[in-house]
DNA sequence: TGTATTTAGTTTGTCGACAAGATTTTAATA
DNA sequence: TATTAAAATCTTGTCGACAAACTAAATACA
């Protein structure tokens, strides 16, 4: 899909968004990548909008930490801190925790129903081995058992950090195995939803905490990896 | 100080920093109360500039939750969710501990030099027995601890937490006790500091608790005042 | 009198333009 | 040649204007 597709006949009052979400994709995915500089005028002409909308998406981006606005100078992708990796670790881990808890009190039938049915998208990317799939299937499941929560601060933050992990597992996170099933993760998941649909609120603490640890793991292991190949060059 | 004594000579770059600086105390303070609708043309003559620069600042602030825009009509202060004020409790509480936890394990000297200056003002407050300031004295303390524990994301929840609060607070807390000195929450804050000084991260976590607790039960004292009030009548 | 429809009036979303500030290029000097 | 100064170019921050969408007021109709 070229972009000039989009540029005729959009409903008034779209744009903006339409700009955020575009942005916030490419970012996500690293088609932008950290530090890159962003120039309203390019986006503008590329995206066939004036800069009005533009500039609306950039700050809410910027609301986000997805960018960061250079007062008078121009905006970049957001830089990762990845010498406080750690606080983002700790951080990750805890929404894991508290949003699994709250989503084993207070979900309904629905809550189950949709996370379920991200589950088994989730399924069919490991099947399929879609590395960049997985990922983000797998902060969409996470994303509805915090919706099943409700806790509207929890899942803000919380949504913040997985998208965030994205762009770092897409740096760091190659399948490190064969595709053999049953897949660790997907059984995680399931019993993880089991745990939440028995509202189990215990062993909901538990099974996240050793989700996030694992997938913190599996991200340090990487980077020590990369670390000592630097160091070896 | 009027409005249109700002108007001149503002440098280029800082119009809406202005906006949303203004904006977000008069809401936090209640000026603007929670769906008030804010008009963007009676703004910008209010504050002498250009809708863009408004409509920037609204942004911002939506992206703080603390004005709703909503699509092609007017933006209105975001209400007060008070059904599920016990989400905002559970939030306020956990990052009271993890904050308050992770100041004793990261704080230096600066760090605990800055707590004590901002404990030192928020004491003044309370002698003179000036409840508005004591509300905004009380969250400056409390993130000066957050930003002791290096933690961006706790910090940006916390800090968003505790504004929240504000508004809340100056809703529904009056002083329900005496000038008296020594003031209970200076003596918890005294021993929260001390505790950070210490390093010692147990008593943190329960300091930070009791605080918070205190906190919370006090609020839904008053509400549930209120709340018998309003039946009556 | 109450409801539906048209009309007039606001308010927002987007645009193109311009000037302040920053960056790059060119010229000047040691 | 290296360093500094000036000029040219580019990018952002702000502005005023206009049209789409919404709101209300006025009118028509049952």
């Amino acid at each position: 899909m070229t972009d000039t597709e989009d540029q005729q006949e959009r409903k008034r009052g779209t744009g903006a968004r339409f700009v955020y979400d575009t942005l916030r994709d490419e970012i996500l995915n690293l088609v932008l990548q950290p530090g890159e500089p962003i120039d309203e005028i390019g986006l503008a002409e590329r995206l066939s909008m004036s800069r009005t909308p533009i500039r609306e998406a950039l700050v809410r981006l910027a609301g986000d930490g997805l960018v960061t606005l250079l007062p008078n100078r121009s905006t970049v992708v957001s830089q990762i801190d990845f010498p406080n990796l750690h606080h983002f670790f700790d951080a990750l881990t805890l929404m894991y925790r508290v949003t699994t808890r709250l989503a084993a009190q207070f979900h309904d039938a629905g809550d189950l129903q949709a996370i379920r049915a991200r589950q088994a998208i989730f399924a069919e990317a490991v099947i399929a081995g879609d590395t960049a799939g997985m990922i983000q299937l797998n902060r969409d499941f996470h994303v509805a058992i915090a919706e099943a929560g409700r806790n509207p601060y929890y899942l803000q933050l919380f949504s913040r950090l997985l998208d965030e992990g994205r762009r770092i597992l897409r740096l760091y996170y190659y399948p490190s195995f064969e595709p053999a099933l049953p897949h660790p993760y997907i059984q995680e998941h399931e019993a993880i939803i089991a745990a939440v649909a028995a509202r189990d609120v215990d062993t909901c603490d538990r099974l996240a905490k050793e989700h996030a640890d694992k997938i913190v793991r599996q991200i340090q292991d990487v980077m020590a990896r990369d670390l000592r190949q630097n160091i070896e060059i």
